[in-house]
DNA sequence: CTAAGACCTGACGTTGACGTCAGAGGCAAG
DNA sequence: CTTGCCTCTGACGTCAACGTCAGGTCTTAG
């Protein structure tokens, strides 16, 4: 498939697959124009890179554990890397937590219709 | 207290919370020569701000929900902008967890010692 | 064959939350 | 009174993940 397809099937733009090329994280064939041509693995790949970013991981970090996943296998750094960005993530998740609860104490105390003013 | 102690106490920066004021999300005094002087509740506010901007929250934003939080109410138009950002954050919550065991699932994968190749 | 799209490679623009630097003034200690 | 640190106001720099535009090529439906 062409750049464009590739980019219906994920909803990610052009521009940003191109990027993806650009930084590691994809890679294409060429044709003989030199059109970009992806083989249907390429739509999973991109939604991972989608889940990477979302959960807050740079494209350097992303470029840097590709391989071990495309190879199947980590060194003992790499694992080790993994396993921090997992941690960063958990802290994330954790901290998302209380600020949606920060938020919903918000909503509750701003909701009252009668604040009888009791606490000042 | 200065800025610099506020700094301090938050481990903001003090840039940061010179951008904080600018934004309209931090309120001060002036010393009679300019400076800013702070009371003991500008940390906690500061706390509250570092949390929503965690959250994913932008200045703006923030800048609309904070005189809810001062002021104990809220018009139905923020409140359903609290529900609307609480939403989001449970949202990314997912979206994070899921990464989370993606992770995971890629340190299982690659680490283990005999991968047999069963599996093609 | 031709016109409309899709695609190509640069390359500059954008946005948010600050960092950093310049130049000048304030404040407490000795 | 001076030294050293803190603070002030601009104002430009940064960084990532793209958006967008220019100018040219490719492909394909009709």
């Amino acid at each position: 498939m062409r750049i464009g397809d590739l980019a219906t099937r994920t909803r990610v733009s052009v521009r940003a697959l191109r990027y993806y090329e650009e930084q590691g994280l994809l890679a294409s064939t060429r044709s003989g124009s030199g059109q970009r041509v992806y083989g249907d693995a390429a739509v999973n790949r991109v939604r991972l890179i989608q889940q990477l970013y979302g959960a807050g991981l740079s494209s350097k970090t992303i470029a840097e554990l590709l391989p071990c996943v495309d190879a199947g296998v980590s060194t003992p750094e790499s694992r080790a890397r993994l396993a921090a960005e997992r941690d960063r993530i958990n802290a994330q998740i954790a901290e998302l937590v209380i600020a949606r609860d920060r938020l919903n104490d918000i909503i509750d105390v701003t909701s009252r219709p009668n604040p009888q003013c009791d606490y000042a």
